[in-house]
DNA sequence: ACAATAAATGAGAACGTTCCCAATACGGAG
DNA sequence: CTCCGTATTGGGAACGTTCTCATTTATTGT
């Protein structure tokens, strides 16, 4: 019932515990191939099992990364996870996920966790820490996502500028120039470089800005579904619109619903992220696709990579280009 | 540089290490305020912070809950696993998210590493194993989901029979008597439970037991597009359908537009589990909410019980009952 | 057959806490 | 003034590994 240790096997094998632990570890090269196999028999006969924490203890490392995103009931963030998770696997690590819910407080909590010595390096999605807070950790990390404000930290996301641009593009192409962007606000700066993206494109294609088609909300459903409203009321309502994601988009199309606009008959629509609902609506709606296994996967690589050589890195940054999936919601002018 | 142990904040603060590690532990009632406050200054002055896993070695308790799911990426579980998180995290416990991607061999790696000592409990939605090798990890667990083959362990699931009634009997209310069932198909015996309810209902209702109405198939959106156009393509079609989830359904709305099938108004479809995709489709699909976030919450209660109340509990079953979500894609016959 | 090298093993000190128990200090009662 | 209980503190042994050396044993070349 007590719990067996090395040295309990280390008797019963007639050898010291050193030998053991070299059993245990893999380290066959420096032990004898028949001496090992009496240690294996003795493992099995008492059922041993090996202590991580002791071992950890010893060599400063667990063999645990700790994922921080902000939200996992968001449908963007498990693919990412799996991508992490599925990377670190094959390498011998643990992922331990933890969510932020974009707060301070919990976001420190959870880095405190990680100064402990319970992990090996972080992946983090920062909602509110500066990277000071995230080198004094003294752990390696990556951020998730383009973030401006990390410029010493191994960074990887998906470029939504070019994401912007596609979708503007496609729109465009389709004839259109009067184009409404429902933009979603978050936390740190990613929509206003959304919004810079619009203006820029406009900028190119020599389109006047109209500031009216241009909404700042947050990112939810009913807030898509507002601002599609007071697009299509205005006196002269634009021929498209770009929802800054597909959740916005789909109440964009709930409001066009209601007010008898057709889709994409008298208005265009597109969204961003291509989560599966968007696949589902009806019209089903145009969007961006990002990288989201990939990016986890990434992450990963570059952190174990890190870990693995502690020094000198300049720091590395990837986005992943995105990609426009054409679908029902768009059509020519 | 080199990381302060207690033993430098005990020298510093002109204390014995003992005296520290009660003030680290919050131990306070036994430790007068000044040298407290004296410790507490040593530590701030030297940025000293505890090691957790050396402290774990010697309590042999790590604070740290491992919560095995078969896939993040499914819709459904997500939310299970904020319940988790969040009742863990006020008492002071980690949650440890990872997937078993309903693979055996990932399944019971996972558990070893629980066996090694790295966490204090488990909860588990089990994909393969046994209750004797769950059992057998000697770690307070709790189960998630309604599994028959756990008598001995606690368990929080919801009453995905009650969840079927609840549909059939809403269906059966707006006249319906020829009912068409997609039934997924998993790898433990929930499905077969599901065909049992179905059946009953039927007897229950009086109604002959149609076989070509009844179609197993795995739990993919194609899936449902399949069986909805055997089941459209019979003789004698069903009026209405009962898809195992959303996502059947979702598929089976499909095939019903390529079929030039109104819903509701030639037929009408239900699905189950209540994901978020299914209120965004036209029609909306009617559904069965299942608690995910309260299942979750309660499993991680059950469990902090069991670790702290060692003994002899009797095993603790509960399902919670499911609520019907009426919407667009049912209607009178 | 002997030295020189390589392979295999063992002994014991870390690792940084917590826990048990002994030691000391401080009051108040007798 | 002494004794005893209580409040604080300190000393040192765990906890179960891994790691560094030293030691023993086998192997090779001459």
């Amino acid at each position: 019932m007590a719990k067996v240790t090395i040295i309990e096997v280390a008797k019963h094998a007639g050898v010291s515990k050193s030998t053991v632990s070299r059993v245990i570890r893999g380290e066959y090269s420096s032990v004898n191939p028949v001496t090992r196999d009496r240690v294996m028999q003795a493992i099995n006969e008492l059922g041993y099992e090996k202590n991580a924490i002791a071992g950890s203890l010893r060599t400063n490392e667990t063999k645990m990364i700790m994922l921080i995103i902000p939200d996992i009931v968001n449908a963007f963030w498990p693919e990412v996870a799996r991508g992490v998770q599925d990377a670190l696997e094959i390498n011998g690590y643990t992922m331990v996920l933890s969510c932020s819910d974009w707060e301070r407080s919990k976001e420190q909590r959870l880095l405190m966790q990680a100064r402990n010595g319970l992990f090996d390096g972080i992946i983090i999605n920062p909602a509110s820490i500066s990277e000071k807070e995230l080198l004094d950790c003294k752990i390696p990390s990556v951020i998730l996502g383009y973030h401006e404000f990390f410029p010493e930290i191994d960074m990887v996301g998906n470029d939504t500028a070019r994401g912007t641009e596609l979708v503007l593009n496609h729109l465009y192409e389709l004839g259109h120039r009067k184009i409404g962007f429902i933009c979603g606000v978050s936390m740190r700066s990613t929509s206003n470089r959304r919004i810079n993206s619009y203006m820029e494109f406009m900028k190119k294609k020599d389109i006047e800005i109209e500031r009216d088609y241009i909404l700042q909300c947050h990112y939810g459903q009913e807030n898509g579904y507002d601002a599609m409203k007071q697009l299509m009321t205005l006196q002269e309502p634009p021929t498209a619109v770009y929802a800054g994601n597909d959740i916005l988009a789909i109440g964009a199309l709930k409001a066009a619903k209601e007010l008898g606009i057709s889709i994409p008959g008298s208005c265009s629509l597109a969204g961003m992220d291509d989560i599966y609902s968007s696949s589902v609506t009806s019209p089903t709606l145009t969007t961006v696709a990002k990288e989201k296994y990939k990016v986890g996967w990434q992450a990963a690589v570059f952190l174990l990579d890190r870990i693995r050589s502690k020094e000198g890195f300049i720091p590395r940054k990837i986005l992943f280009p995105p990609t426009l999936v054409k679908r029902e919601s768009t059509g020519n002018i």
